[in-house]
DNA sequence: TTGCTCCTCACGTCACGTGAGGTGGC
DNA sequence: TTGCTCCTCACGTCACGTGAGGTGGC
């Protein structure tokens, strides 16, 4: 949950670890990481497209989320040929189409789920009705006590073997 | 079915309508209808970015999605000022979105679907159930023959009043 | 002092739109 | 003949990247 430093382990490599959001490259380190001239990081920042932390003496920190979004930037402009308001465009869409394509997952995991909850409660109720028409003479007594009414009643009875079916 | 000639009614137009994707317009009427210079419409179409049918001897006809396109494409570049490149990833973007909202409507559908059917299905269980244990006495004869086995079995009983709820 | 930071201004390059110019068939 | 079509070539404009130039604080 911390903004602050931390280690992960794993995934390959020992390095330390920064928090994704955190200010932490000046803006030369940030340039030759996304493999961009100073001056363009400066220029993007005044489009709007990237936003850096600043230092108390107004130093940009740019963070490494940032720097990814500086190469994706790079791959837009150098590779796709977009300019500037495409790219931000594209952005958008992209951020879309991931909130897309959590929102299907999400709808095929609580489809999965009800698929699941209501395979657990058919099988329920078929066990209780089973339990309900055992022949007569295969237990000592099976006492069923009337309700007055005539609604639903669930009446428990002792089973000796019951029959099990897969996980319920 | 036909991509043949047809006319709509209602939709508060009496105008002929052309099936989407039969080529009608000359490059002249098109790109009036797009708001566009007819040298545009070449280039764009030496770019890849729309590809209208041709007549016998070689004149360009844009149908009805043609323009719509071409009018897309002009509010992306005049409106916000996206190159061809941003323009060509924008709608290869927005056409993935809009697989994705059907997905996602297909999915919330199939979900009520099941729900509903899960509800039905234990309505029809819970009435089987209760059938089984109604009270002694409520009716003349309530006959349960036996299977040899004891395994599962189904014994229908006569209902005189049977519950019913909702459509099944 | 060196090497960074900040900023503004200016210029080169490239993409794009469009006009010109010449051709051909209803 | 007029007005459209086809095409290619060329030029003006604008966006963008980047270099220069001057400032200030570790």
């Amino acid at each position: 949950m911390s903004a602050r430093r931390r280690r992960t382990t794993g995934e390959g490599s020992d390095a330390v670890r920064i928090a994704e959001t955190r200010g932490v490259f000046m803006i030369s380190v940030a340039a030759e990481l996304a493999d961009m001239h100073p001056q363009t990081l400066r220029m993007y920042e005044v489009r709007g497209l990237i936003t850096p932390k600043r230092s108390p003496k107004g130093t940009r920190l740019y963070s490494q989320a940032d720097v990814e979004r500086l190469r994706k930037i790079q791959r837009l402009t150098t590779e796709e040929g977009l300019n500037l308001a495409g790219v931000e465009t594209v952005l958008e869409l992209e951020d879309r189409l991931q909130k897309m394509r959590a929102e299907v997952s999400k709808l095929r995991a609580e489809a999965a789920e009800m698929e699941r909850q209501m395979e657990a409660e058919v099988e329920r109720m078929k066990r209780s009705l089973r339990a309900e028409i055992v022949p007569y003479g295969a237990y000592e007594t099976t006492e069923l006590r009337p309700r007055g009414d005539g609604r639903d009643q669930t009446v428990k009875i002792p089973v000796e073997r019951p029959t099990r079916r897969r996980r319920s």
